[in-house]
DNA sequence: GGCGCGCGCGCC
DNA sequence: GGCGCGCGCGCC
C-alpha cells in the first residue's frame, strides 16, 4: 500500500508535529505490537519505523495504528485527525477500485488486531539501518495554540491555528550528529523523567475532552521536550563547535542538507536559508531549534524590556558548552543533567526570560549594565582561555574578591535580559581561533580565573573570543541561565543568548569588572557554569552553587553569596517565573531594579554597532519595530521564490530580517512594531517563513528606539571597517560605484567611501541590474569575502541589489 | 583630582 | 550622516 505507507512516513512520522521526543515515544507505545527490539527502539529513524510498520501491518502500513497512538499523544491528536482525513481520501480511492477499505469506524480494532497477529514478523527484517535521526524540529500546532491563548496580548492571532506550524516547518533543520548522541540521548530522557511537569499550562488551554488522562501524559511529554531539546540543542553545539574552529560547518551543513533532501514534504515549501546560500558559515547551528517553542504562553510581558536579548543563540558558544563535556565526559553528563532539571521545573519560567521581548519597559540601561558585566565575563573568560594556564590556582582569590555579589544579581537580571545584545554579533566574527581542547580547560578557567589574569587577557579575549572564547564563555554564563529559564525552544535561544551575551562584553578595558562578575556568573547562571566548576575543579564555595538542582534558582544564587540580598530579589524573580507563568513580569521587574542599585551604573549601555545574531529556532515572541524594508524580490528566479528583507530593531539592539513570506510586506512598515512569534537565527539574520509568524504589537505598545541605534541600523559601514570583520559576515549598506567590469557571468564594481575600496562581485540574477560608475548601489546581504589582497562584497542567494541617484533605474530582478 | 577617551545623544 | 556636547569611566 504505497499510499498508506506514504501517509505513514510523510504525514505522519515526518509531520513536524513529530518531534523527537514524540518520536520516540511513538515508538516506545509501538514497542510490543512491533516487536520493536531494545537497539531497534533506540536506533531506527522514521524511515525505517515506517518500514518496519508497513511489514507489520502489510494491509495499511501501519497507517490505523499509528493513529490510534496518535490519538493516545495529546500533542498529536491534531496529526490523528489529519492522518484520519488522508486515510479516509485512500479509502474512497479504493472503494471505487476494490472493497478492500476497512470501515473508519472498526480502524481501531483492525488494527490492533493486526498488530498482535503480527508480531513476529517485525523484528529481523530492518538490517541495522544507518541511524540517521532527523529530528525535525517541529513544533505542533497545538501548543503554539496554547501559547497564543496565554499570552493572548502579545501573539494573539499568529499562534492560535495550527496551521501555523508552517512556519516551523522549515525547521526541519536537523541537529547535526553529535558525537556521543546516543549518550546524549539517553540522558535527555533521564532528565524528561526527572524533570517536573511544567506542562501544566500547556495543558489549561488545549486540553481535548477525550482523555484526561492522555492530557497528563502528554503535557508530561511536553515537559520532557523540553530537556529534549537542550540536549539536543548542546549536541548540536558540541558538533558545531568541533567543526566551529575550522569555520566551515562541515557537520552542520551536512546535517542541514539531509534535512533538506530529506522528503519532508511540509519543509520542501520553505526556504531554507541555511541551505540556500552560498555558504553557511559557522553559525549555522540552527538544528538546536525545537518544538518546544510551544511555551511560549510563559513569555513575560512588556516589562522585561532587556529580555528582547535572550533571543540570540550565539551557536559558537553553544556548541562551546558542549564541547566542554568531552573534556570530563562523566562530569560533565552530570552537569548536564543538573542543567536540565532546573529548566523542567522552572521551564514555565525559562520562556519567560527570553521572550521577555517586551521592550515596553525602557529599563534598557539597567539591563545594559548586567549586560556589560556578562560580557566582560566573558571575555575574562575567553582571555583565560589564551592564556590558559594557571588561571585556576587564581580562583579561590577571584572568589573571596567577589564581593561584587551585586554584579551577580546584576547578571542574574542581565541574563534574563540581554540576550540579544548586540555584542553577539562581535564576537562571532571574530572567532578564528579555534580551539576545541582548549575549550575545556578555558571552560574551567573563566570560572575560576583570577581578575588579574582576566584583566590582563582581556583584549586578546576579543580575538580569541570567536573560536576558543566562544565555548568558555558561553557555557558559564549561557549555559546556567538557560537552563534555569528558558529551554523549551529557547534552549538554545536562553542559553545561546546567554552566551552571548558573555561574548559580547562591550567593555572590554575594565579589569576590576570581570573579577566581580566571574564570582557571581558561575553562581548565578548557576546550572551551566556550575556544572563546569564543579566538574573540573568544584568545590569552591563559589561553584557550590552549581550543585542548584532543578528546584531552586534561590540556591543557585544564594551559594554565589556574597548579596545574599540583591542575589535572592534577583532570584526570586526567577522562581516566580518558574512557578506562575503569569506573574513573570513582577519579578523580572524587581530584578531590574535590584540590578541598578547593585551594579555601577554601566552609564549608557552599548548600543550595537552590528546586527545582533541568532541562532536557532524561536517560538518566544519578540516584539520589535520596522526600521527599513526593502520591497520583495524574486531570489530564486527557477521556483519563483520571493521574499523581502527588514531591519527591525528592539530598543537595545537591531537585527537583519529575512523574510520569506511576501504577504508579511504589510506587516512591515517602517516604525511599526511587530511581534515576531516564530523565527529562525541564521547566519546573523532573523528568518520568518510564514504569515503566521508575525503579528502587530499591541496597541499600547511603545518603543522608544534612540536616533544612534536606528542610525546603525540603517547606516553604511565604513569600507575600512569591513576589512577588519570576518569573511562571511552579511552586509548592507550604500556604496558609490567608482568602476565596473563585466567577466563572463560576473559583474565587479568598485566601490569606495573616504576610507578605502573594496569590490562588489554579483553573479546571477543581480546581473541585470544595471549600475554604472558614479550611481550608488545599496546592498542587502552581501557576503564579505576576500579573494587575494582584495576585499569583496559578493551576491548570494537572497542579496538585493538596488541603483539608487542613477540616471538608470535599476531594480531588484 | 585631573585628564583623556569612548560612547550615546541631539542638533544640524 | 556629520558634528559637537555631555557623561561616565579609566588612567595617571
Amino acid at each position: 500500500m504505497s499510499k498508506y505507507k506514504t501517509i505513514v512516513l510523510q504525514q505522519g512520522l515526518e509531520d513536524m508535529a513529530v518531534d523527537d521526543y514524540q518520536f520516540r515515544k511513538i515508538k516506545s507505545l509501538l514497542r510490543k505490537k512491533l516487536n520493536l527490539t531494545k537497539k531497534m527502539q533506540d536506533d531506527y529513524d522514521r524511515i525505517q519505523m515506517a518500514d518496519q510498520l508497513e511489514d507489520t501491518f502489510p494491509k495499511d502500513a501501519g497507517l490505523n495504528l499509528l493513529i490510534n497512538v496518535c490519538q493516545s499523544i495529546k500533542e498529536l491528536e491534531g496529526l490523528a485527525k489529519r492522518l484520519k482525513t488522508e486515510r479516509a481520501k485512500v479509502k474512497k480511492q479504493k472503494k471505487r477500485k476494490n472493497k478492500t477499505a476497512v470501515k473508519k469506524g472498526k480502524q481501531e480494532e483492525t488494527s490492533s488486531s493486526q498488530s498482535l497477529s503480527m508480531d513476529n514478523q517485525s523484528d529481523k527484517s530492518k538490517p541495522s539501518a544507518q541511524k540517521k535521526r532527523k529530528q525535525t524540529i517541529k513544533t505542533e500546532g497545538g501548543k503554539k495554540m496554547k501559547l497564543t491563548q496565554e499570552q493572548t496580548q502579545l501573539l494573539e492571532p499568529s499562534g492560535s491555528n495550527p496551521q501555523k506550524d508552517e512556519c516551523c516547518l522549515q525547521t526541519p533543520h536537523k541537529p547535526p550528529p553529535t558525537p556521543s548522541s546516543s549518550s546524549s540521548n539517553k540522558k535527555n530522557t533521564n532528565i524528561k523523567k526527572q524533570s517536573t511537569i511544567k506542562t501544566q499550562v500547556s495543558q489549561k488551554k488545549h486540553q481535548p475532552p477525550e482523555s484526561a488522562a492522555t492530557s497528563n501524559s502528554s503535557a508530561a511529554s511536553k515537559l520532557q521536550t523540553l530537556p529534549e531539546v537542550s540536549a539536543a540543542v548542546a549536541a548540536a553545539a558540541a558538533s558545531n563547535s568541533l567543526h566551529q574552529t575550522s569555520q566551515t560547518p562541515t557537520e552542520t551543513c551536512f546535517t542541514l542538507r539531509t534535512s533538506l533532501g530529506s522528503p519532508i514534504p511540509l519543509c520542501q515549501n520553505f526556504p531554507m536559508s541555511p541551505a540556500s546560500d552560498s555558504s553557511i558559515h559557522l553559525n549555522s547551528p540552527v538544528p538546536l531549534t525545537r518544538s518546544s517553542g510551544v511555551q511560549a504562553p510563559h513569555v513575560p510581558p512588556a516589562t522585561i524590556s532587556g529580555n528582547s536579548w535572550v533571543p540570540h543563540m550565539p551557536s559558537k558558544t553553544v556548541s562551546s558548552f558542549l564541547s566542554t563535556p568531552y573534556l570530563s565526559p562523566g562530569s560533565v553528563s552530570n552537569s548536564a543533567q543538573n542543567i536540565h532539571l532546573p529548566t523542567a521545573t522552572a521551564a514555565g519560567s525559562k520562556q519567560s526570560p527570553q521572550s521577555p521581548q517586551v521592550i515596553t519597559s525602557r529599563p534598557a540601561q539597567t539591563p545594559k549594565g548586567p549586560s556589560a558585566t556578562l560580557k566582560r565575563e566573558a571575555q575574562v573568560g575567553i582571555a583565560i582561555a589564551s592564556s590558559n594556564i594557571q588561571v585556576p590556582n587564581a580562583l579561590p582569590e577571584v572568589v573571596s574578591r567577589n564581593d561584587s555579589t551585586t554584579q551577580v544579581s546584576q547578571r542574574a537580571a542581565s541574563s534574563g535580559i540581554q540576550t540579544l545584545n548586540p555584542a553577539t554579533v562581535k564576537a562571532p566574527r571574530n572567532a578564528n581561533v579555534p580551539g576545541p581542547l582548549g575549550t575545556g580547560h578555558v571552560y574551567v578557567l573563566a570560572s575560576l580565573a583570577s581578575p588579574a589574569t582576566a584583566s590582563s587577557s582581556l583584549q586578546t579575549s576579543q580575538v580569541l573570543l570567536p573560536t576558543t572564547s566562544n565555548s568558555l564563555p558561553a557555557p558559564q554564563g549561557s549555559i546556567p541561565i538557560g537552563t534555569s529559564k528558558v529551554q523549551t525552544t529557547q534552549t538554545h535561544l536562553g542559553t545561546s543568548s546567554n552566551v552571548i551575551q558573555a561574548l559580547n562584553a562591550p567593555p572590554w578595558t575594565e579589569s576590576r569588572s570581570m573579577c566581580t562578575t566571574q564570582g557571581p556568573q558561575g553562581v548565578s547562571y548557576g546550572t551551566g557554569q556550575a556544572v563546569p566548576c564543579s566538574k573540573e575543579k568544584a568545590s569552591r564555595s563559589v561553584h557550590a552553587p552549581q550543585m542548584p538542582s532543578a528546584t531552586a534558582s534561590k540556591s543557585l544564587l544564594a551559594p554565589c553569596g556574597s548579596p545574599p540580598t540583591a542575589s535572592s530579589s534577583l532570584l526570586d524573580p526567577w522562581v516566580s517565573r518558574t512557578t506562575a507563568s503569569s506573574a513573570l513580569q513582577t519579578p523580572l521587574v524587581p530584578p531590574t531594579a535590584v540590578i541598578s542599585s547593585l551594579s555601577r551604573t554601566p552609564k549608557k549601555g552599548n548600543l550595537p554597532k552590528e546586527p545582533s545574531k541568532v541562532e536557532g529556532h524561536h517560538r518566544d515572541p519578540i516584539q520589535v519595530m520596522v526600521l527599513k524594508v526593502t520591497e520583495p524580490f524574486t531570489y530564486d528566479l527557477i521556483d519563483g521564490k520571493r521574499m523581502f528583507h527588514a531591519t527591525v530593531a528592539t530598543e537595545t539592539e537591531f537585527f537583519r530580517v529575512k523574510v520569506f513570506e511576501t504577504a508579511l510586506k504589510n506587516k512591515f512598515i517602517p516604525q511599526k512594531i511587530i511581534a515576531i512569534s516564530d523565527y529562525f537565527g541564521a547566519n546573523g539574520f532573523l528568518e520568518i517563513y510564514g504569515a503566521s509568524c508575525v503579528s502587530d504589537a499591541n496597541v499600547n505598545q511603545t518603543m522608544v528606539i534612540s536616533n544612534t541605534l536606528r542610525r546603525r541600523a540603517n547606516g553604511t559601514p565604513k569600507i575600512k571597517d569591513l576589512f577588519s570583520q570576518i569573511k562571511g559576515t552579511y552586509v548592507n549598506g550604500e556604496f558609490v560605484v567608482t568602476k565596473k567590469n563585466e567577466r563572463g557571468d560576473f559583474i565587479y564594481y568598485g566601490i569606495e567611501d573616504d576610507t578605502g575600496k573594496m569590490e562588489v562581485v554579483v553573479y546571477g540574477r543581480l546581473t541585470s541590474i544595471n549600475c554604472e560608475p558614479g550611481n550608488k548601489l545599496r546592498l542587502v546581504c552581501f557576503e564579505l569575502t576576500s579573494r587575494e589582497d582584495t576585499w569583496q562584497l559578493k551576491s548570494v542567494r537572497h542579496s538585493y541589489m538596488q541603483v539608487i541617484n542613477a540616471r538608470r533605474r535599476g531594480t531588484q530582478p
